[in-house]
DNA sequence: GTCTATATGTTGATAGAC
DNA sequence: GTCTATCAACATATAGAC
């Protein structure tokens, strides 16, 4: 293509993705869209036909790029450890790339529920319930051996992903009761993704 | 008292706590207020200049009613054990009657930082300062005896909060990937108030 | 103190020129 | 497709009667 920048409606897209992440849906404006996306207010009506709409087409984006990847790790046959390890290490990552993606997610599914239905529609939902079961199956065979505690699957699956979400979506919280600045709060990351899959480990074992 | 039902003042101030915790500051409404207050909105305005000071006597309510009281409690010489069984139950227990209240606190702070600091500010952040350092003690001395893993209190303390509030801040996700219904969702916190002391713990051994 | 009525300001949305 | 100008709908806030 000779157009070196994305279309009007790409950046569109992408300004309203940032702009509701920020701000939330019920705080975002549109003047700020447009401004930041580099166009008029008009045009977003003329692409998206309403505020609502646009902020459907960001949930839709991130809803669906952030669930399959895992679902299918979680799911594989690789050992409970590996997977330990590498949940934690994508999810703290992406985390730490969009500061107001955890928040984003809590506050929007927390009003309105039913957004949690696009991250596990459409084949993602059976993609869930295989994870759940292959876990389930690994943990039984390791605690057979004597090699783990009895753990329900879901349980580990929330300890998990809290662990990695959490620190960021209440991020002002910590950092205020830690005594942590921006610089500092960065080192408790780094030092969480050492320390979180042998603590976990640890947690598992008989 | 003759009068039974509170006075306007204090009912508006609940009905504000309800409606901004429920739907967020951006997305609470005057009117939704003083209808559930029962009073006019321009009653509102009578007590409450703004709605944003509004918002804030709901917020430093929630905050000073929030942190105190655990503040000591980790601050004490109870074992560490005992701290985290009391912890985990008096928080699980508090955000199940508060359904919004976890997702709230996430959403505000995220988008205003230094709100955060209400619930560490007169005298407060001393006592979170005492927290730390007392944790850091007592986990020191558990280390030296070979009793337990060596671990950073901060990482300890961010971990013992997200187990029991991110379930209800995440609620919504959670529900959806494990397939949960509302009355399953209780049953699956109250397997978390017994599980989670014993692995917590498990994961403190060396 | 509490209400009704109204003013003021903002924001999402549309009409229409280019 | 993209812009300028404008509308219509709310939502916050105030004035003033009771």
């Amino acid at each position: 293509m000779a157009k070196p920048k994305k279309d009007a409606q790409a950046r569109i897209l992408d300004a309203a993705d940032a702009v509701f992440v920020r701000r939330g849906t019920d705080g975002a404006r549109m003047q700020e869209i447009a401004d930041e996306a580099g166009v008029n207010k008009a045009l977003l009506h003329y692409y998206f036909r309403s505020k609502a709409e646009l902020a459907r087409a960001v949930w839709l984006r991130i809803a669906t790029s952030f669930v399959p990847g895992i679902l299918e790790m979680m799911a594989s046959d690789l050992p409970l450890d590996e997977k330990i390890d590498r949940f934690v290490d994508v999810y703290l990552t992406r985390f730490a790339r969009h500061p107001y993606l955890a928040a984003y997610i809590i506050a929007e599914t927390s009003r309105h529920p039913e957004l949690a239905n696009a991250f596990f529609s459409s084949g993602r939902d059976q993609a869930a319930r295989r994870m759940v079961e292959t876990l389930r199956e690994q943990i039984d065979r390791e605690v057979a051996n004597g090699r783990m505690a009895p753990l329900k699957p879901e349980q580990l699956l929330v300890t998990l992903a809290g662990s990695c979400v959490f620190p960021f979506a209440a991020r002002p919280v910590v950092s205020a009761a830690l005594g942590l600045g921006g610089k500092t709060f960065e080192t408790f990351i780094e030092q969480r993704r050492k320390e979180r899959p042998p603590f976990l480990k640890r947690a598992l074992r008989p």
